[in-house]
DNA sequence: CAAGTGATTGAATATATGTTCAATCGTTTG
DNA sequence: CAAACGATTGAACATATATTCAATCACTTG
């Protein structure tokens, strides 16, 4: 892995790495939602998903659609979903002891 | 994705987040390697080498095994390594800009 | 057993970051 | 055009965290 992929990488990985961002995120996955549903479904307020959403999408993981007042937000590509997808794979695989 | 899983999968990915930590973990992918290597490899000092994988071992993303006067550490399964494929590939693709 | 080597630990610090609150922007509609 | 609604922005703050440095631990070997 090269150096600037590193940088990258750990990026992406340290905006899905917090709690409520991760979340968001997760909200939007399957299908756009508004910042109003969003911050409804994960529990925060709008303003707080407003600031997340903003890094997410600087970074390319949403992408953002203006309908009217609302503004819908969804998952960037499928590469977001494998890498949930696996990691949750790895949560809930049972911890081997050491023999 | 139930709330629990999410705070343990974004503890996961916050450990993955850090540049220093990201190439710790890359390092001792493929096989075990001890903390001097992994320190000479990364660029930093064994000291906060040592640091970082204490939280990595804590969270189970790698395993130590000490020989000797060393200690060696690889990367604990095979998801991590899907999980840094997904997003070597996201890295990868080009940006589609908008229409 | 003492010296040496590799690894860990703890304290201290500078920096980054998640969240809140109030103000403002963009769009629709009365 | 003004009011209303949804979304964004910026400042402020409390907290978390990456890194350094010195001291200590674990183990080998002279």
């Amino acid at each position: 892995m090269v150096e600037d992929q590193a940088i990258e990488i750990a990026e992406i990985f340290h905006l899905l790495g917090d709690p409520t961002r991760l979340r968001i995120v997760t909200c939007c996955l399957e299908e756009p939602r508004n910042v109003g549903e969003i911050a409804e479904t994960v529990g925060v307020s709008a303003s707080l998903v407003s600031h997340h959403l903003r890094l997410l999408k600087a970074t390319r993981l949403v992408r953002a659609d203006r309908r009217g007042k609302q503004v819908f937000y969804v998952a960037a590509d499928e590469h977001v979903q494998k890498v949930l997808k696996d990691m949750m794979d790895h949560v809930a695989e049972p911890h081997r002891e050491a023999p």
